[in-house]
RNA sequence: GGUGAGAUGCCUGAGUGGCCGAAAGGAACGGUUUGCUAAACCGUCGUACGGGUUAAACUGUACCGAGGGUUCGAAUCCCUCUCUCACCGCCA
């Protein structure tokens, strides 16, 4: 959530930056306004109205103590009436509360100054780019191909469980499945991120505390009888493990990594987008997660983009990094990087991570907070990234590494995988 | 799932109608003492939203799991919910 006394001071910027990324109802900026004002007038008229039944309620104690019957009797009628005014005015401040927050949650985060305009992936800018783009094979197929010629993953198996986006990965797919989990945590870890494993279902406090809700409500899978939400991705158990947390500033940042499978329901894709392993309503994925010190974050964002970076070339894939433009970026998000590999089969570039800085955005609506020097509480900045998915990373190894004698696996996974081949 | 007990500040824990935003101890932080460490001593040690101020000081209201109720007045009494603990049942 932005921060009203911000909107209230910079309303001309923020107007300009909601422009940026796309954002049609700017009447929702006047609205928050509106309703603060009212919620701060109703909120001097209840507590100046209270103050009066305090203290009279004080000294009707007092009166009764010194045996003054009549006196107190009087008082007692007099905080009555005043009572009478004070109950309609909580109710309808208790409203406008829930009105404000309401509003205030259909605003995005503002996009960072060096975000580009644009309203399409088209308008992302490309900033770096690495790996060479092999050279296809003139047997190449695509992975939903390899998978069946080696026995890889069973998609007909997965609709027959679940349905459609739910694939079933066997023998050694699922043992590279398992391989890059292992080496992409050992990465992670490796350059200080803790490890955690995080339940895989959430209540509505959390969804609602990095963005998810209520606007995306339709993204996630909802158990109905415990009134739970299956994650989309495990951003929402890491971060919110600092929901409504004061920590030390001492104690920044705090460098979390948790693999989890990732659900979402995709509703209204189709077509070749969710060929194979392209969409899926069930994916792994390793992430990152950083609560940092708002000076730091956009320091800490590019050391995340490199860290994420190491990691794919590592794989040994081409990549791309782009800088999205304001209409392609999240709700929450102030800048995103995305990271595409090539996938050589298909003659596309495919989205395998997207690393993020949230500044206090999820931090306002999750209440995670830090004490700054002078012991003032302070909304943390907070950062995320895929580090990796893994259906698409998989696809490309498979896809970009076939020969006629196989597939080659890359070298910083055979350890892992037990072998350097799939033949 | 059944039965019982409980939920107070960073932690332990007192508080059963007004003097309680909350005793006491511990931890933490700042300082004094000390050759250093330890100990001792002094001080600080909630959050939110208002008013006020250049900023403070100061000040109002709310919060003792959450929500509602009784009362002139609630941490304290009543109701509902959530969660925790113990035992039983079931079970990886």
């Amino acid at each position: 959530m932005l921060q009203v006394p911000f909107i209230r001071q910079n309303k001309a910027l923020v107007l300009e930056r909601l422009t940026l990324k796309n954002f049609k109802e700017l009447d929702l900026v006047e609205e928050v306004l509106a309703l603060d004002d009212k919620r701060k007038k109703l909120t001097l008229e209840y507590d100046e109205t209270q103050a009066k039944v305090n203290s009279a309620s004080k000294e009707i104690g007092k009166l009764m103590a010194q045996g003054q019957k009549d006196e107190a009797e009087s008082r007692k009628s007099e905080v009555a009436s005043l009572k009478e005014k004070l109950h309609p005015i909580n109710e309808e401040l208790a409203v406008t509360e829930k009105v404000l927050i309401q509003t205030l949650s259909k605003l995005p985060n503002l996009p960072a100054a060096i975000v580009p305009p644009g309203k399409t992936p088209e308008e992302n800018i490309e900033v770096r780019k690495g790996g060479d783009i092999p050279a296809l094979y003139s047997g190449a197929v695509p992975h939903w191909d390899l998978a069946k010629k080696y026995d890889l993953i069973d998609f007909e198996l997965g609709n027959k469980i679940t349905g459609s986006g739910f694939p079933v990965y066997k023998n050694r797919g699922a043992r590279l499945q398992r391989a890059m989990i292992q080496y992409f945590l050992d990465y992670n870890t490796s350059k200080g991120y803790i490890e955690y494993q995080v339940p895989h279902l959430v209540n509505e406090a959390s969804g609602f505390g990095t963005g998810q809700l209520p606007d995306k409500e339709g993204q996630m899978y909802f158990v109905t009888e415990d009134e739970l939400y299956l994650i989309p991705t495990s951003e929402v158990p890491l971060t919110n493990i600092f929901r409504d947390e004061i920590l030390k500033d001492t104690d920044l940042p705090y460098k979390l990594t948790s693999y989890t499978p990732c659900f979402r329901r995709e509703a209204g894709s189709y077509g070749k987008d969710v060929r194979g392993l392209n969409r899926l309503h069930q994916f792994d994925k390793v992430e990152i997660v950083q609560i940092v010190h708002p000076d730091k974050s956009y320091e800490i964002l590019d050391e995340m983009v490199a860290h994420v970076e190491g990691l794919v070339q590592s794989l040994e894939l081409p990549y791309r990094i782009l800088r999205l433009c304001g209409g392609d970026m999240g709700f929450a998000s102030a800048l995103t990087y995305d990271f595409e590999v090539y996938s050589t089969a298909q003659q596309k570039w495919l989205e395998v991570s997207s690393v993020s800085n949230f500044e206090t955005y999820q931090a306002n609506r999750a209440k995670a907070r830090f004490k700054d020097g002078a012991g003032k509480p302070q909304l943390v900045h907070t950062l995320n990234g895929s580090s990796l998915a893994l259906p698409r990373i998989l696809a490309c190894i498979l896809e970009n590494n076939q020969t006629a004698e196989g597939i080659q696996i890359p070298a910083v996974l055979q350890p892992y995988f037990g072998s350097d081949k799939i033949v």
